[in-house]
RNA sequence: CGGGGCGUAGCGCAGCCUGGUAGCGCGCCUGCUUUGGGAGCAGGAUGUCGGAGGUUCGAAUCCUCUCGCCCCGACCA
């Protein structure tokens, strides 16, 4: 391919509207440009990129017996009101009328359509299992669409659907998946990390997340690098560290009925603060109230009490479905409102006139003692001596101890921090923000129950077929391959995603023997079987280099009359900027040596 | 949906506070020179100042409404 002739509108300067790493470079070296907000045309050099990283993602899908179909974008609303997701899903659904007035959608996913399509077609469990994938567009009205091509309004993904007649061969067809998006992120270059996620509102009980560790991505994830345990923070567990009391070196003690010894002291402020002896037997009494005027937030009655925020209970007035309750988690935590919505169901904060109703006292006063309300407590609330709002305006309450002063449901309900504990092994956790670049999900009967996609078993018995659903978004993948892979001067793309494989760049096309060098060269590389563009516009060798870098391609070959004056043309591998002397009759056989370590085009 | 910012030439921006009819850099076109990291000289083209309404003798500038885009948060199959 001829440079003059391929569409590469390069530009100098960073357009003003993009931020993320990827979105300014894809703007920079012409592979994107932004038609509203949220949808982008893909220009000659992305598209190729993308039907690179396509091809990789159905040689892959089709090695694990998945069959390519395609099904339509726009959507009958019926089969979604079918599953309840027509009203389950908000605004983020693209809905219109057709010309007689009947509800239509633009499709956010493909589960309703491909269970529609199987309940009509499987009969047998001789037809199972089956795994059907599609390269679709996705159109979702994205409350924030950002980040380039990292989350748009319209988008392709390649999705796919298993079903299967029980657990097990769900189990083995969300095995294989793995197996495959796996191989697809190693053959893209790509650093990835495989981790438990929240279904959400697909629904079902099992799911992986693929993430690509990046600071554009907007998720976090927990990763333990000792036992290999890794989550989304929306449903990671992890065990904050211990209390932090005065003066105590080590954990607090108060472990069962053998630490029947004094309690360390939580406050700083002499002895008029200390806490009387507690022990697991203990029924109060030895609870204080202390003024804390005016000091609501556990940071104000903290510095106030100079205690440690860990030593403080933080109490929070939920209304639920069934009535008020109080979330409690440890001062230095911050309440995991998703983690707590799974246990509690739906909730919302107390109004301010609502705590005084239901608790008789102003917010920022309240505690878990004193009164009958239902508790859901954090875990790293289970052990220690705390301070706690008195129930009582103006007042905090010291020496509270869970067990003894009040009961609660304890589960993990905060949000995991980089330098927790591992929740299986121990170890400290690392978090890392991460593109989320595909998923799994195993759905189970969600979509073939209310679809009455069934079976008929061996015995003649009508079965739900059981269903799993993956996703893999192309765009992110190359979006994430540029987060991961750019330098200063542009992007560096993995080769085996990259646009082309070689750039060739003749310095001068004034100069016949460059010309022809160039020429020579560009053919037989092509003859090879490589994609080459050759770098053939009358500019100034610095535009060229300036643009062969901001593009990345990974090889470049530069031809100069310095070069070819001693006989030389140079290879230079983008990643790197070395450079490498070579004849013009050996670059053929030197650029093959060269592309195991470049990934060679397949 | 809440908070913030920005819309002026293809791109990046100044001008706006303090009203007088629009400017800089890059790019683009022509010619000559130049050619190993975004060239030099000379000449040239390009604007519904996002849109609508209002105030005023006069609006890019002041006021009201509106549309669009970006960022933070909420949200996110």
């Amino acid at each position: 391919m001829l440079f003059s002739k391929f569409f590469i509108p390069t530009v100098r300067e960073t357009p003003a509207e993009a931020e993320a790493v990827s979105h300014v470079l894809m703007l920079r070296a012409g592979y994107v440009r932004q038609l509203a907000s949220g949808l982008y045309i893909y220009l000659p050099l992305a598209w190729k990129v993308m039907n690179r990283i396509m091809k990789i993602i159905r040689e892959e899908m089709d090695a694990i017996g998945a069959q390519e179909i395609s099904m339509p974008g726009l959507h009958p609303a019926d089969i979604w009101q079918k599953t309840g997701r027509w009203s389950d899903i908000g605004e983020e659904m693209f809905r219109l009328k057709d010309r007689g007035g009947r509800d239509m959608c633009l499709g956010m996913t493909h589960e309703e359509i491909i269970t529609w399509l199987a309940s009509s077609e499987i009969r047998s469990y001789r037809q199972l299992p089956q795994m059907w994938y599609q390269m679709q567009a996705k159109f979702r009205d994205e409350a924030r669409p950002k980040s380039g091509v990292l989350r748009t309004r319209e988008f392709i993904m390649k999705d796919s659907y298993s079903f299967d007649r029980d657990e097990e061969g769900l189990a083995e067809s969300y095995r294989k998946h793995a197996e495959a998006y796996h191989r697809i992120y190693e053959r893209c270059g790509l650093k990835f990390y495989q981790v438990q996620s929240d279904p959400g509102m697909m629904g079902g009980a099992t799911a992986h997340e693929f993430m690509a560790p990046s600071p554009a991505g907007e998720d976090m994830i927990v990763l333990c690098g000792k036992c290999g345990y890794s989550a989304n923070t929306e449903l990671a567990l992890s065990v904050p560290p211990s209390q932090k009391l005065k003066g105590d070196e080590n954990p607090p003690a108060s472990r069962g009925d053998s630490s029947r010894q004094r309690e360390p002291s939580p406050f700083v402020k002499g002895g008029d603060l200390e806490i009387p002896p507690l022990t697991k037997g203990d029924k109060g009494g030895f609870l204080e109230d202390i003024p804390t005027p005016n000091r609501r937030t556990v940071a104000e009655v903290s510095a106030f009490l100079k205690a440690d925020p860990s030593c403080f209970i933080k109490s929070l007035l939920m209304i639920g479905d069934d009535g008020p309750f109080l979330a409690l988690v440890r001062g230095d935590q911050e309440l995991h409102e998703k983690k707590l919505q799974k246990i509690a169901g739906n909730f919302r904060p107390a109004q301010k006139d609502e705590v005084k109703d239901i608790l008789g006292v102003e917010a920022g006063f309240i505690g878990p003692h004193n009164n009958k309300l239902k508790k859901i407590a954090d875990v790293s609330l289970k052990e220690g001596i705390y301070i706690a709002g008195a129930n009582k305006a103006g007042f905090h309450t010291k020496g509270v101890k869970p067990h003894v002063d009040f009961e609660a449901e304890w589960h993990d309900i905060h949000v995991a921090r980089q330098g927790d504990a591992c929740a299986k092994c121990g170890a400290p956790v690392t978090l890392e923000q991460a593109i989320e670049i595909g998923n799994i999900f195993q759905l189970g009967t969600k979509y073939s129950l209310p679809l009455k996609a069934v079976y008929l078993d061996e015995g003649g018995k009508e079965k739900p077929i059981i269903m799993g659903s993956y996703g893999i978004g192309p765009a992110r993948i190359a979006a994430a391959a540029v987060e991961q892979n750019n330098d200063k001067d542009g992007i560096i793309w993995p080769g085996s995603i990259a646009p082309f494989d070689i750039e060739i760049i003749p310095l001068d096309m004034g100069e016949k023997e460059i010309q022809d060098t160039a020429g020579a060269i560009y053919r037989d590389l092509g003859n090879e079987g490589f994609e080459v563009i050759m770098d053939d516009r009358d500019e100034r060798p610095g535009i060229k280099f300036k643009d062969a870098d901001l593009i990345g391609i990974p090889l470049q070959i530069v031809i100069g009359k310095k070069g070819l004056k001693e006989g030389v043309v140079e290879l230079k591998t983008r990643r790197t900027k070395a450079t490498e002397r070579v004849s013009p009759a050996d670059v053929v056989r030197r650029v093959k040596d060269l592309f195991p370590s470049l990934e060679k085009r397949d």
